[in-house]
DNA sequence: TATAAAACATACTATATTGTATGTTTTAAG
DNA sequence: CTTAAAACATACAATATAGTATGTTTTATA
């Protein structure tokens, strides 16, 4: 029981240190050898626990980068029918954007660093961030379909179509600010989504 | 003189060929040896013609990303002045996804591709993909400006704001539909972003 | 406490990769 | 036609990398 505890933790460990180097530096650039200096283990350490780079690479996406999405952007909908959609929205794709950390702000969003990487070369991760996607996009235009139903949005929005803008934009607009040294970018993104959003609301 | 054609002749086949590689399998995933065997080429022609990886990276992105930027999303902007610029946005960012091959679709935007993979780490590709971005934005929002001057967009909207969005948008979701098999997330897209369009237009 | 299995370390193999050094061939110019 | 330089090819060195094989140590259990 008790070694069972200490293997979780070690796996743990290598999911969070492969975690950060996948995010600030990519995952083709990322060795494994790069993971185990980080980990202060061996070699020996990462093939006892995980099959390749691959499995690792899966274990990142569906333990840490589904959590953060999910905890991030998803559970702020949950339970939206006592909350006003159109002022969720603005909650989430502009208050969240101004409560970035530098790092996150230098180095964009994990998942979306994933996709565009090897969004189309590697098909297991395709899978995965895929249903990523969909949760999130189900989750949000569910979110919109709720504001239709009270009034707080119109009713000629289409909800899927709009939780596909909101999501597209706000992942590509956190790609771009990668590239920038200041928030000027994010800036104007906030101002043309709340204009948005605004017009599509009641 | 017949030597200098030959010359750039070579260094165009090997621009062009690293171009398709790293927009197929990305920049880090793509050796020199990669790139050689696509040229039928030796290695040593290639150093012979560029000092080391990054010298190419830097020459693909001014010689051919650049280029495929202007040509499709800042030159149609160009002498916006005899043209309705809500129009124009629409054409720009809805026509031109009707009609992308399905090369395109699979593979996304080499400029956003680039942008996500080493925007954070490579800091010389960094400058020159600010430039790009730059440039768009800018020409973008020009055109925007002559759509208010012309009573096409109301005055309440901000160019740069839109600009960015509509950017940022459409660079979003063409990674986010790598991870696709189908359209439906294009045919999402634009039905939010004609929404979108259309209710900032007078 | 003896034993087996799990956890981890070290050594090693095979291959890939960048870049250089040194060739050979082609082209231009005197 | 000779010669030098440019264009390209081949060989090589140094390091990186994925993954395996085989150790040693720790832990659980009988």
């Amino acid at each position: 029981m008790k070694q069972d505890l200490k293997s979780k933790e070690t796996q743990n460990l290598i999911i969070n240190k492969s975690f950060e180097l996948f995010y600030s530096q990519g995952y083709n650039k990322t060795s494994i050898p790069d993971i185990m200096k980080e980990t202060s283990l061996s070699k020996g350490a990462f093939y006892h626990h995980f099959k390749n780079k691959k499995d690792i690479g899966k274990k990142v996406i569906n333990g840490i980068i589904t959590n953060r999405i999910f905890n991030g952007f998803i559970s702020p909908l949950e339970d939206s029918k006592n909350k006003n959609i159109p002022e969720l929205l603005l909650y989430i794709f502009i208050e969240r954007i101004k409560n970035f950390t530098e790092r996150e702000k230098e180095l964009g969003c994990p998942a979306n660093n994933l996709i565009n990487e090897v969004g189309c070369s590697e098909s297991e991760f395709r899978v995965l961030l895929r249903g990523l996607i969909d949760n999130w996009i189900e989750a949000l235009s569910n979110a919109i379909k709720e504001g239709i139903k009270n009034k707080e949005i119109y009713a000629s929005v289409n909800p899927k179509a709009l939780a596909t803008c909101l999501i597209g934009s706000f992942e590509g607009i956190r790609g771009i600010r990668k590239i920038y040294d200041d928030d000027t970018i994010f800036d104007n993104y906030m101002i043309g989504i709340k204009t948005y959003i605004q017009n599509i609301s009641i």
